[in-house]
DNA sequence: CGAAGCATTGAAGTGCGTCAACAATCGTGG
DNA sequence: CCACGATTGTTGACGCACTTCAATGCTTCG
């Protein structure tokens, strides 16, 4: 169940064996979660960290008024609140988006490695700063492009990182977010993101269905978005 | 010049005298460059980060037609790009916006860091994670923040990160970019973005002028924001 | 099978963008 | 120290991307 998470870390740098027995012996618990809970909420005092091993779940900040914003998105292999580890406590709420499975990781485990590991310390400091990346590059939609290129870019960012992980293939992935969650993403309405995603489907680029999205024309997909997956650092680092 | 830099860590945690010591030998290098600068670029790779000393300088993202976003605004006292030491190039552009000091910090003395001093790695990586931590904040504005409201908080944040390192008092602080500049970090034109400034001023919130901000009802600028200091961390932990 | 959530549509409104002009300020060289 | 071009701030008129409000059908699931 680990696997999709050690897939990502591989990506990025090599993981000796010794580094990889100490990742497996990270989780000391697995649960099961309903969609729709608020696994963690903001302020509240953490010791655990929470490994995504199956499912969709989502960071979320709102306002007074109950709008909300998702930060970001999490799948398979998603260390998804890595961060809390140093923080203590968590400036957003984590919640689920579909049924999910995970891993709980106790803190002291973590204080552990980074007491004994300082490559693999490294290795998931570099890991939450591409989680900081993925927020410059939502900034980047949110400011600047337009309601139809925003949605492009986050369906071409889910494709990559969910290719990783081997949960797309054929240039499709289930996609279990109600236009509400999508438009809670992107800062849109959910009547707009409605229209949004019927434009995408009218230029012939996205099949979505059933929650179930198909790209039908990657390059014009990328193009529309101006998506350029370097943010995502998708390649061998020596860290 | 360090000292901007310690009182920000200090706020957050427990530094020893032996710590203190690791990170007054980061600099290497004290350097004094020019506004408007383009440091980093985004790509090229690194093998030294950069400490903000005096002045201003920025994160900015750009779009093929040159619209930018400001992903982060830095001051005295900010590792700028302390990220830049696990992902070895950045996925953004690094800019003066006045005239700055800065010190470089070869990369092979925060390898020594981390191989040594495991709980100063924790805390520079907790430092790293506030970074996103503004980023959320950030994306929360951008998304769903009208501009009056976004413009508030950013001014509300900005008196919070001086006011620690020393820089601003009496309810003011220096404030030296353009207007351009605030439309940049907010994802609005120019236009607009000087309609709100004076509508700021016209609330009796704010005043502008001479590259000098005065806050002149806390309050009601906070209220406007809906501020809520949390995501800014700035209690002690004990990492 | 009924209720609740979700996707869709239409009509009307608005916050912010665009375009264009001009004023004020700044920096620099002569 | 002044002249002058360039940058910055400001204003007005107009347009549009996205919001708001409201209604309707569709799906899902207890």
């Amino acid at each position: 169940m680990i696997t999709a998470h050690l897939k990502k870390l591989k990506l990025r740098t090599r993981i000796s064996p010794e580094e990889e027995r100490v990742i497996r012996d990270f989780v000391a618990e697995t649960r099961r979660v309903r969609a729709d809970e608020t696994l963690i909420h903001a302020g509240e005092e953490l010791n655990t960290s929470v490994m995504l091993l199956h499912g969709w779940m989502a960071r979320s900040k709102d306002l007074q008024n109950g709008d909300r914003q998702f930060t970001e998105l999490h799948v398979a292999g998603d260390f998804v609140d890595l961060h809390g580890f140093t923080l203590k406590r968590l400036d957003h709420d984590i919640l689920t988006l579909s049924e999910c499975t995970i891993g709980l990781v106790p803190h002291e485990r973590l204080q552990a490695m980074t007491d004994a590991y300082p490559r693999l310390t490294r290795v998931y400091w570099f890991m939450t700063n591409i989680d900081a990346a993925i927020h410059r590059e939502s900034a980047l939609s949110l400011g600047q492009r337009s309601a139809i290129s925003r949605m492009a870019h986050l369906f071409c960012e889910l494709y990559l990182r969910l290719e990783i992980v081997g949960r797309a293939m054929d240039s499709a992935y289930e996609f279990p977010l109600t236009q509400r969650e999508v438009a809670e993403c992107l800062g849109l309405t959910v009547v707009h993101a409605n229209r949004t995603v019927q434009e995408l489907r009218r230029r012939g680029l996205i099949e979505l269905e059933n929650r179930h999205l198909t790209i039908l024309d990657r390059r014009g997909l990328e193009g529309l978005a101006e998506f350029d997956p370097g943010y995502l650092y998708l390649t061998q680092t020596a860290i």
